[in-house]
DNA sequence: AGCACGCCGACT
DNA sequence: GTCGGCGTGCTC
């Protein structure tokens, strides 16, 4: 037979298959072969009868083992198409980096039992009095039916295990899949304990499939429905798939599912060594775990005959991978989700509006946990004026609104959690007075200000403005940039309240490996009185003490030169303001704003999603942006300026003139990349917006227009991409 | 990605 | 004469 192989290298003249003989070998095969002269691992992806190129072709020297099954097959080939990668960017995806770093690594592991002829019971007898260790051993085999090598020498240690293999008391042998018997257990005496909308949400999920929205506040028992449901699946010998953001991969979360559901969970999350993550990847390869939980790699699991797959927090953007190779984990959960008929769950407090829409359209079924579980209870927010703050004078990061309610708090032996925003690196110009922000005439895109320049400029269309020296609407000329650290806030803290205790979590303070974990783990203890931090605290974390949340400038996420702006601040205002949730407590949340009456802040204090979601589902549909359009942006870079801008005006004129003709382009242009040099390669790009209908042909047209680009320029193709930098 | 082949400049 | 520069092209 002539199998068809692609070699285990990430080049674009590389991206096809070579043909090689073998006999009897699976398709997804990990093999050795000889290619040019070097030997070199790859995948076996197709079979036939005959070869073009009988004279040229040479044998598969080895099978390593078969780590891809039809369904990633399949799924490989849909992400070529989807998303233009190689072929071998989607296999890599598949298997862990363990097994290409080292291509002796096989899959097959050792498995070991007592040789069948033995006599436990005399071979104890016979062996030495010290040797108690494999004693031990032994007695533990005649238990059960074997077990893993690696397993029983972590138990007993390899010495005691190598030296009863010598004896010829047990047996190893390489096997590649081993079934663990699967455990029948009931989850009825968990139902009872279930809410009403809770039961639902179980209910039409387990008996279902397509795509469910879980739209479920903050405390209102989302997990407890993942739960259960994944018990129901796992009662049909089914498997499932859980994602999460990597953020919120915390100890917590691993003690609670490993609690419900012990070893049958394998967790795959970036602090993972390769050999750990292979470990835990074996063993759902093996059938040994059934449930996989992870960050957005996880959905690539090697699990057969999936039965569920959640996505938890759908509305982060960790989801997307936008750094190569490019994909959307909800279209490969779809994707897989479809094939094994398996329903798929999307969570979140804060859904996307993408996914609401299509809640609301009957496209996926809405399943609604409108209310709090008992222990959890909403805060009321509080919008603090800064502009009023600083006409009376108060220049500070805190309010002073804050500062009396921090020392409220600190008195009372309380905590506090200070939220900043990482994102305000971006610099915008807004009017420090009344709030007034610079927007694009043709966008609705607040413009960013560039420095090299002195301009500012429109990231969606390339438009540029001056920069106004006094506020166009109020006169007022304290109109500036400017953004406040982390480490700022924290020393005018110490000022303020010397002998309160404050920990900061930030980039900075986090880079150790650990360190997040160590530092919410104090502030959970009470090491510290008050927390500073970005992002990273927003999610998931449970600090019964905290009483008090302050959102500082949660203002430059709303002004970020990104359509979705305005959504992103409302997941994240509700988000901190989660964190003090608590019922058995006073609590509130202050959230500091220069434009206090911004539709967004007054729908969030009133945690109005569904009326946030009214006024930006227009506010989108009118502009045209995302879900009503598709924005495409094409990325040129390279070092040679001139071919660069020459090689995306060719292609630009090209498509430029289909859009005249084509009704689905709403929108196209090309410019200069906003950030226009990186690492001396400089940088164009070519935006679009179509309408969804027929974007995926079009798409699919315009990854053949790039792949005739001339290698010296790197070409990539974004679809709506997290930033336009 | 490697690794060959290949066709020009400056060396014992 | 030949050693070696790295441009070009191929790997079933």
């Amino acid at each position: 037979m002539i199998y068809e192989v692609i070699v285990d290298l990430a080049t674009n003249d590389l991206d096809r298959t070579f043909d090689y003989f073998g006999d009897d070998i699976s398709l997804g095969s990990r093999v050795v072969v000889e290619f040019g002269r070097k030997k070199m691992v790859g995948f076996v992806i197709g079979e036939k009868e005959t070869t073009q190129y009988p004279d040229k072709i040479k044998p598969i020297v080895k099978v390593l083992d078969t780590p891809i099954v039809s369904e990633m097959l399949e799924l490989m080939h849909f992400m070529k198409k989807k998303y233009n990668l190689r072929f071998i960017d989607a296999l890599r995806l598949f298997v862990p980096s363990k097994m290409r770093s080292d291509a002796t690594c096989e899959l097959q592991r050792v498995f070991i039992t007592i040789n069948n002829d033995i006599d436990v019971a005399a071979s104890i007898e016979k062996l030495s009095a010290r040797a108690e260790k494999q004693r031990e051993t032994l007695e533990y085999l005649a238990r059960g039916e074997g077990e893993y090598q690696s397993e029983l020498s972590k138990k007993f240690g390899a010495g005691a295990v190598s030296a009863l293999i010598e004896k010829g008391i047990l047996k190893s042998e390489k096997v590649s899949v081993r079934r663990t018997p699967f455990s029948n257990f009931s989850c009825e005496d968990v139902l009872h304990k279930l809410t009403k909308d809770q039961l639902n949400a179980v209910k039409a999920v387990a008996s279902g499939s397509g795509v469910f929205l879980l739209h479920g506040v903050t405390g209102s028992g989302k997990t407890e429905v993942y739960q259960t449901i994944i018990d129901k699946v796992l009662t049909e010998n089914k498997t499932a798939i859980m994602l999460v953001p990597e953020i919120s991969l915390t100890p917590q979360i691993f003690k609670l599912f490993r609690a419900r559901f012990g070893e049958k969970i394998a967790i795959l999350h970036s602090g993972l060594s390769e050999g750990e993550r292979f470990d835990e990847w074996s063993r759902l390869y093996d059938g040994e775990a059934k449930i996989a939980i992870g960050a957005r790699s996880a959905i690539f699991a090697p699990l057969k005959n999936v039965g569920l797959i959640i996505i938890d927090e759908e509305h982060d953007s960790s989801y997307i991978s936008d750094s190569n190779p490019r994909y959307d984990t909800k279209v490969v959960a779809k994707f897989r989700a479809e094939f094994n008929n398996a329903p798929l769950l999307l969570g979140s407090a804060t859904p996307e509006i993408e996914s609401y829409m299509k809640a609301s359209s009957g496209e996926y079924n809405l399943l609604t946990l409108p209310d709090r579980i008992a222990k959890f209870q909403q805060k009321d927010i509080e919008i603090v004026d800064m502009g009023s703050e600083f006409r009376n004078g108060n220049r500070n990061i805190l309010s002073g609104a804050l500062v009396d309610a921090l020392r409220t708090i600190i008195d009372r032996g309380e905590q506090a959690i200070l939220f900043l925003n990482r994102r305000g690196f971006s610099s915008f110009l807004m009017c420090k007075e009344c709030g007034y922000i610079p927007k694009c005439d043709a966008c609705d895109v607040n413009l960013t200000y560039h420095r090299a320049v002195a301009r500012l400029k429109c990231h969606y269309c390339g438009k540029n403005y001056t920069v106004p020296n006094k506020c166009p609407k109020c006169g007022s000329e304290h109109i500036r940039f400017g953004r406040t650290g982390t480490e700022q806030v924290v020393n005018y803290i110490h000022e303020l309240f010397p002998e309160t205790k404050v920990l900061r979590m930030d980039v900075d303070t986090t880079s150790s490996k650990g360190a997040h974990f160590r530092i919410l783990d104090d502030f959970g203890k009470g090491k510290a009185q008050i927390l500073v931090g970005t992002q990273m605290i927003a999610k998931g974390h449970d600090f019964p003490n905290v009483t008090l949340v302050g959102i500082l400038d949660v203002d430059f996420s709303l002004f970020l030169d990104d359509y979705r702006a305005s959504e992103r601040t409302f997941q994240l205002v509700t988000q901190v303001a989660g964190r003090a949730g608590r019922a058995d407590k006073e609590g509130k949340v202050l959230l500091q704003t220069f434009v206090p009456t911004h539709y967004v802040f007054r729908l969030a204090k009133k945690y109005d999603y569904n009326g946030f979601f009214e006024k930006e589902i227009n506010s989108r549909q009118v502009t045209k942006f995302p879900p009503f359009t598709t924005i495409v942006r094409i990325l040129f870079t390279s070092e040679n300026d001139e071919l660069a801008f020459s090689e995306t005006k060719k292609i630009y004129q090209i498509l430029k003139e289909e859009s005249v003709k084509n009704k689905d382009f709403v929108y196209i242009n090309a410019m200069r990349s906003p950030v226009n040099k990186i690492k001396n390669k400089t940088r164009y790009q070519i935006l679009l917006r179509v309408y969804p209908g027929n974007a995926d042909s079009i798409i699919e047209h315009i990854y053949q227009l790039v792949a005739t680009v001339t290698n010296e320029i790197q070409c990539f193709v974004e679809i709506n991409p997290q930033s336009l930098n």
